[in-house]
RNA sequence: GCCGAAGUGGCGGAAUUGGUAGACGCACAGGACUUAAAAUCCUGCGAUCCGUGAGGUUCGUACCGGUUCGAUCCCGGUCUUCGGCACCA
């Protein structure tokens, strides 16, 4: 063990010096290209685990290989820190919240440090801390006073043994996660943010988002799911009212044999009101009511539903049908009402066969397998219309667009736009968030907090017994406000934000994070803003970025941000497994951060994560693959033992006379080459790190040669120090002062690589006889076609291939092959 | 069910624009050094068949088919795995 390298000691020396010499402090500077290079900020559970430290490692690599290209790079880090978690460990072990919190983050700052990642810490954030609360709280007032944030009565997950509300992630099949007992509902009024109101520029503006993942913005566009149709009135029998209908198909009008209301629908209480039919209607909905959210929604659940004794009017065919309600039908998409056509949806299909409701086909599938009037499934297809008046025979996609244009002349219906995006409920029944800054007041209502009162600060005298609505109801002091608007008593909110909120304009204040005036100050986040790249777990792929995206849109529309969005380009990067599985407590697979840094040090631990895996993939964890990383720090420390004098003493200049010469300034350029390209352009550090490893394997040949040259000595270990700094960033401080340079190797400059030295004199050329590898020749570089095609057919082996074959013609590719198509 | 991605040696992975499949590493085997071990260094390492040997044959990128002089890469179909959504009218 005594000869291999003391990381214990570097690691530690070379953290210090950068911290003492504020190495990764970064100002605005105006003559800089700037570079906004940001990682998604952690949760401070205590203890980085494996995903951490590897998108941390990648940051890190971007981080130094940018400094090194000589940008202006912002790289900050802070802690998404308030959440259940640490009120979960105040209500087990009586710790505060603030107090755990506070501990974690200094604790994992510590691992952070020893993992040698370059932040500028004098920019972090916590989002507990009331100098940011405050600006989050701010941003609601915004919210509030824009008209996009409202009240509204929601039913939450109650526990009734706990007597508390459950977040939706502590339900687990609908059972409470702590004692096991049948969740149920509560009704609560509770916060919503319109995030409707962004969603169609939500979903045309991931159209400006290139760099980022195909992927990612599907699953958004997904979320969002846009479906476009037409609403369409239909008169009620014996009543003033319509029943107004959302519907995708309105080339099915013709096909609508009921109609359908979801059971909360606020019109089922009157339809059914001193009627025979309110007895059923009344205990469906009863029964409803017992199942969980799951089994509601469940897409396998069966169709069932009750007649309310009333009857529509088809606006289009003048048909009177049956209106029923059903647990089919949601009330919050569309209009919580459908009009149901069973030929041409299945689910419509099965409920009529169940209740023996008509099945007429509207669209003929043109199909002698399908008998029309006697249909098995649904017919959801295209086809040409048919029993539809004066629409029968149209193209349906045509009698689509000819219904609506007659519907709107009539004023029965028109063009519609429906989202399956829905509004964000923020309100949480819990003490340790953002505070939110609104109260009641009787005369006023619901009122925001003045600005210049911002922050409303978390009350301490609260006690957390996991019962309740929210601790913060137990605060004596808390409640009570003077309402900014008449001067009257008024009532706060005592119900705190989703922890998204705090997250979703982060990247914003490290612009400017110790802005005691304002959010942050436009002038820098102009300067700052976007963020160029943005990396983190795809676990975030929908609710984070489009919350972060809603908000920055939002800061734009009322001035305050200088872009539509936030960040220009995204990497998602893998999990990480162990035995093929995500590394978890109950599985017992975890692999510590802490153990493997103890054994090997940060700089291994970091190699190996970057060379296991392509980082947007899944990386699996080997034990022999991190010993394998450490033994080639070693090797990699021992050539520079043992060639610094050689590299100290040796001349700036030299030449290269000897083939061994060549091939080594060929590995040298090659390999810079390739790792600027892998890592600028394709985040390829695996293939990076394989190229630094081929040009070592060849040093470690070279400097055996008697006749070396010590020149090229110097420049492919300095080479090889310079490429692998911004993956081992320690262990090559350290050898590059052994190379007998001064300064750090973040400020020396990324090297730069010849394109002659990659010009061989001789290339192997492929001979392949119809498009199989027969041969490998040597030839002269740069030859044209032809000339290529004669070198193949002077080579001996080649002529006694062709012999006597039919040579009908030959494919030659310019320093790859010649392929000759020979008849059998 | 719908949408999407992936499938390459014993393993992680490479092949960047349709042009040498398996770079680099791990594991394994043999050798050198050593009293011995560790460490280190060197060599081999997809399968198959032929040959004492040098060397060569054939097959091979989940499976079946297509386009092409040439396919891991493009097209059609099948299977498997993973991810997202899930009664969205």
């Amino acid at each position: 063990m005594s000869d291999r390298y003391q990381f214990e000691k570097i690691e530690k020396k070379w953290q210090e010096f950068w911290a003492e010499n504020e190495m990764f402090k970064t100002v605005e500077k105006a003559n800089l290209e700037k570079y906004y290079l940001l990682e998604m900020f952690p949760y401070p559970s205590g203890k980085l685990h494996m995903g951490h430290v590897r998108n941390y490692s990648i940051g890190d690599v971007m981080m130094r290989y940018l400094k090194m290209r000589g940008y202006n790079v912002l790289h900050p880090m802070g802690w998404d820190s308030f959440g259940l978690p640490a009120e979960n460990a105040a209500i087990q072990n009586g710790i505060h919240p603030y107090v755990w919190t506070y501990d974690n983050m200094e604790e994992m700052k510590t691992q952070f440090k020893r993992l040698g990642v370059a932040y500028d810490w004098d920019r972090e954030v916590a989002t507990c801390k009331p100098d940011y609360y405050k600006w989050t709280q701010w941003i609601f007032v915004q919210f509030f006073k824009n008209g996009l944030a409202y009240k509204k009565k929601n039913p939450v997950n109650w526990c009734p043994s706990c007597e508390t509300v459950l977040a939706n992630e502590q339900v687990v099949d609908g059972l409470c996660e702590r004692c096991g007992s049948v969740v149920g509902k509560k009704e609560l009024e509770q916060w919503y943010l319109k995030i409707t109101d962004y969603a169609q520029r939500l979903l045309s503006d991931l159209e400006k988002l290139p760099g980022w993942p195909e992927k990612v913005k599907l699953m958004q566009k997904n979320w969002i799911g846009k479906s476009t149709g037409a609403e369409v009135d239909f008169p009620i029998e014996g009543s003033d009212k319509q029943l107004k209908i959302f519907t995708t198909r309105p080339d099915t009008l013709f096909g609508v044999t009921y109609m359908v209301l979801a059971p909360e629908h606020p019109l089922v209480a009157e339809l059914v009101k001193d009627t025979e039919y309110s007895g059923a209607v009344d205990e469906f909905i009863r029964k409803l009511q017992y199942l969980s959210d799951i089994d509601r929604t469940s897409a396998t659940l069966e169709k069932e539903g009750v007649f309310t004794g009333k009857y529509a009017v088809n606006p289009l065919s003048g048909v009177r049908v049956p209106i029923y309600i059903a647990n089919y039908v949601l009330m919050d998409y569309g209009t919580g009402a459908i009009m149901a056509v069973p030929a041409h949806d299945q689910r419509d299909f099965d409920f009529a066969v169940k209740y023996g409701i008509d099945i007429i086909p509207v669209i003929d599938p043109e199909n002698p397998d399908i008998d029309v009037n006697n249909l098995k499934e649904a017919f959801i297809s295209e086809g040409k219309m048919i029993n539809s008046g004066k629409f029968s025979g149209l193209d349906n996609k045509e009698g689509m667009s000819r219904i609506i244009e007659f519907m709107e002349t009539e004023g029965i219906g028109k063009k519609s736009v429906n989202f399956r995006l829905r509004d964000w409920l923020i309100s949480r029944q819990r003490y340790w968030g953002t505070p939110i800054p609104m109260m009641y007041c009787e005369k006023c209502g619901w009122v925001s907090e003045s600005e210049e009162n911002l922050p409303i600060l978390l009350p301490t005298d609260v006690e957390f017994t996991g019962k309740g609505e929210s601790p913060l109801t137990t605060s004596k002091s808390f409640e009570t406000a003077k309402c900014p608007v008449c001067g009257g008593e008024a009532k706060r909110e005592t119900d705190t934000m989703d922890t998204f909120l705090d997250s979703s304009w982060y990247f914003l204040r490290y612009c400017d994070a110790h802005n005691e005036e304002e959010p942050f100050s436009k002038d820098k986040a102009k300067y700052w803003m976007a963020v160029d790249q943005y990396i983190g777990g795809v676990e975030h792929a929908i609710l984070h970025l489009m919350y972060a995206r809603f908000f920055t849109k939002f800061l734009y529309d009322i001035g305050y941000s200088p872009v539509e969005e936030p960040f220009t380009n995204l990497l998602t990067q893998g999990m990480v497994l162990k035995e093929g599985r995500k590394m978890s407590k109950s599985v017992g697979n975890v692999v510590p951060p802490d153990v493997i840094l103890r054994k090997y040090g940060a700089d291994t631990a970091r190699l190996f994560i970057m060379f296991a895996s392509p980082p947007e993939k899944e990386l699996e964890w080997s034990d022999a693959g991190v010993e394998g990383s450490y033994r080639f720090l070693n090797r990699v420390y021992r050539l520079a033992v043992e060639l610094a004098d050689a590299a100290v003493n040796a001349p700036g200049a030299f030449k290269i006379a000897t083939d061994a010469d060549k091939e080594m300034n060929y590995m040298i350029n090659y390999a810079i080459k390739k790792v600027t390209n892998d890592i600028s352009t394709r985040f390829a550090f695996n293939t990076a790190i394989s190229a630094i490893m081929e040009m070592v394997n060849t040093l470690y040949k070279y400097k055996e040669r008697s006749d070396r040259s010590d020149g090229l000595v110097k420049k492919a270990l300095e080479s090889m120090i310079l490429l692998l700094s911004p993956f081992t960033p320690h262990i090559c401080e350290e050898m590059w002062r052994m190379a007998g340079h001064e300064e750090s190797v973040c400020v020396c400059g990324w090297p730069s690589f010849d394109e002659t030295a990659l010009v061989m004199d001789m290339t192997e050329i492929v001979i392949q006889i119809n498009g199989k590898v027969k041969e490998r020749i040597l030839a002269e570089s740069g030859l044209d076609r032809e000339k290529l095609t004669e070198a193949a057919l002077a080579d001996s082996k080649v002529k006694a291939l062709l012999e006597g074959k039919n040579v009908e013609r030959y494919v030659a590719v310019p320093g790859k092959l010649v392929n000759f198509v020979v008849r059998a």
